[in-house]
DNA sequence: GACATATTTCTCAGATATGTGACATTCTCT
DNA sequence: AGAGAATGTCACATATCTGAGAAATATGTC
């Protein structure tokens, strides 16, 4: 049985993901509680939107960090860290959104954007091996590479949650069009 | 210059497509009026996203057409209409996000859904013609493929907002990695 | 200058969203 | 059964958003 206070983070990612703005009451819906008791956990709105970086921020790095200790070569790096980019799903969508929008001033002094720096990083050194061992198409360039992996696990999510592709299927196809997409 | 209804329209696919339920203030402040004189072109916040609705719907659709109507060959068809769906940008992904998000029941009685499934059809269409000249992978399925192009199409949206690609590249790349991504 | 039209400014009332206090109810242990 | 914690209910104060009227100001046209 999942802790209540989880449970309302969770549903905060799944409404605010889709709507910024929505109000509180459609979270706490979703969570199945009250208004009311979402206030004892979390002082304000700005207070559950912290906490959801927070989870999001945590599960994607945890999930970044054991693909990159439990894969030496880099070919085999890059595949996992898709799957647990999909795997981490919305959180890692709504994460690079929130670093990555006009009005959010990414900065290395502020907490938050040095988690998600160093989280992302991983994926970026990765990326980088590939490219030192020639295993990269050399026409393209590492921003462009960067954009279609988060584009790629944007239509992950999106057939998971549409539910017109078999779930066996999301991550193979996944990583089908993602490697033929950018490997020499 | 953009005469303001127009204007307003604009700035309101924007700010939509980023924070659906974002104060009316935010979306005249892009517009660069008044709240007042958005309300002078709008009745209420309803009024202002059918008129969204409608300008992204009439600007996809014309694409759409335009692209199947100059090009014969089922290929550049596919290539172009890739083309086509980045030009038209956010209206594209915030319009396909619109009719299938969870919220939005999608019925062939609606007006708007029946002028979305006409456009998008085009689009169909196009990839059964790949299909059957066995043009396609066979390994993967037409619903993957859909949700692949849209995800490339956000890449390159992407990327043009966060300007760290060339703008004379965005279109090549998201050809490249498409055509690779799904081509036999 | 006189005129029509578009926009801003200021204003306000109503609606909706937010956060909290007081108390009732339910759940969970032992 | 009964203590204690968590949650729900209800009422309330406050803040923000929304939509609209009225008058002032700008913009363009004849």
């Amino acid at each position: 049985m999942k802790d209540t206070k989880q449970k309302i983070i969770d549903a905060a990612i799944t409404i605010f993901n889709e709507d910024f703005s929505a109000p509180l009451e459609n979270v706490a819906d979703v969570a199945e509680v009250t208004r009311r008791t979402l206030h004892r956990y979390f002082a304000d709105r700005q207070d559950l939107v912290n906490a959801c970086q927070n989870t999001m921020q945590e599960s994607c790095r945890k999930a970044m960090e054991e693909v990159y200790s439990n894969f030496e070569n880099p070919l085999e790096r890059f595949e996992n860290m898709l799957y647990a980019a999909i795997d981490c799903g919305v959180k890692f969508s709504f994460l690079h959104r929130l670093h990555n929008n006009e009005h959010h001033s990414h900065s290395q002094h502020n907490n938050d954007c040095k988690n998600y720096d160093r989280t992302f990083n991983k994926f970026k050194s990765t990326l980088d091996e590939l490219k030192n061992a020639g295993l990269l198409d050399a026409s393209l360039t590492m921003e462009w590479i960067e954009m279609l992996v988060t584009g790629i696990v944007t239509a992950a999510i999106n057939s998971e949650k549409a539910g017109n592709v078999a779930r066996t299927n999301i991550k193979k196809f996944s990583w089908h069009s993602l490697s033929r997409g950018i490997l020499a």
